[in-house]
DNA sequence: CCTACCGATCGGTAGG
DNA sequence: CCTACCGATCGGTAGG
């Protein structure tokens, strides 16, 4: 893709992915601009030609690798004909994208920690919608599910889903074979057994 | 309890204290150590005499902070004659107990983000066989709920609410109304929905 | 895009 | 053993 970029944009490219590189190894205030300029193969000042300071290199970073296009193309990607085989495939292709960039969980967390989560709120805005959207497709299975809203139903499932790529990614290490084992069929296997209406008396207090 | 220390125990105790805020705050390599001395009300080398680092100091900030005592504590606490009620009072008292020390999330991230985990394996050996005996409490109950390990369903478990309390820190100002009321309640349900086995087929793969 | 410099501040240390 | 300073210095920092 190098090969269509003007010198500056190359610079420009070659100086995020250096501080991409440095800051998930280091963190924000862990890495110098004289190391990320080093990294780049650059003077110091000559960042301050594409970057108006070191926070603006992050919000770049930020931009340039969060997976969200590809989480949300594997929704799209995902198929099914019944609730199962939708919430299956959905769940193993978002794990899958999430596994392919392993880095950027370690970019969401500097995020947090380390600017409050200032620049979550745009990401988020920018997530919503299709967010939403993937709530509809549970409203479409509708009479195969119990009555519980789907914005909270999508909610569950990110979060569950979610929970297993961090403490996977966390401590995955650590976790005793056992327990690694299929865990993540068993994930889904527990999220669609607390979803699925199977026609017996409705025992949900809501 | 400051009534029973002495001076140098105090003081000590204030550069904890002092380090913890600031570390929340501005995470460990935004803080610096001339902020934690002047926060404890000693001047900068003073510190070193009860730290022999920097690292030192967020490493005692860890031992000091982490809930996981009475996080524990709240399972102990917990009680139900039946899965269900058991379920909601350890999710419950949880989610309170973790609600309680809103700062602790702040601090196990700076450990990920600024020290790659680096003192997490000496914390969760601590933990490890509490989280197994938990596991057991779930094989007690084992004729009403569904053949899934004990451990995998712990770890469901921790991780299904677990993720409630972090989406609900992060961005629970985001979320819209309708999506976080009662949402630890329907959390409570889709788990147990997804575990209790109420006598129909069984319909797990596994 | 580089050189070279600024005011300041970093964690940590010295001896008194 | 502790508190509270001193002058000096470490590698590294933002920003013009």
């Amino acid at each position: 893709m190098s090969a269509e970029l003007t010198r500056g944009e190359n610079t420009q490219l070659e100086i995020v992915q250096a501080a991409h590189q440095l800051f998930i190894g280091q963190g924000y205030h862990g890495t110098s601009m004289r190391q990320i300029a080093r990294s780049a193969g650059i003077a110091l000042g000559g960042i301050y030609n594409h970057f108006s300071s070191k926070e603006d290199v992050f919000v770049a970073v930020l931009k340039a690798y969060h997976p969200y296009h590809e989480i949300l193309a594997a929704i799209d990607v995902a198929h099914g004909d019944t609730i199962e085989s939708f919430v299956e495939s959905v769940a193993t292709q978002m794990v899958a994208a999430l596994r392919k960039h392993p880095e950027f969980l370690n970019l969401m967390l500097i995020e947090i920690v380390e600017f409050k989560s200032q620049h979550v709120p745009t990401l988020f805005s920018d997530l919503f919608p299709r967010f939403a959207e993937f709530g509809n497709v549970f409203a479409s299975y509708q009479d195969r599910l119990r009555h519980i809203p789907e914005l909270i139903m999508t909610r569950a499932f990110v979060g569950l889903f979610f929970s297993f790529y961090i403490t996977d990614a966390l401590i995955g290490s650590q976790i005793p074979a056992q327990m690694k084992e299929k865990a993540l069929e068993h994930f889904i296997d527990i999220f669609l057994y607390g979803i699925v209406n199977r026609g017996q008396v409705e025992t949900s207090k809501f």
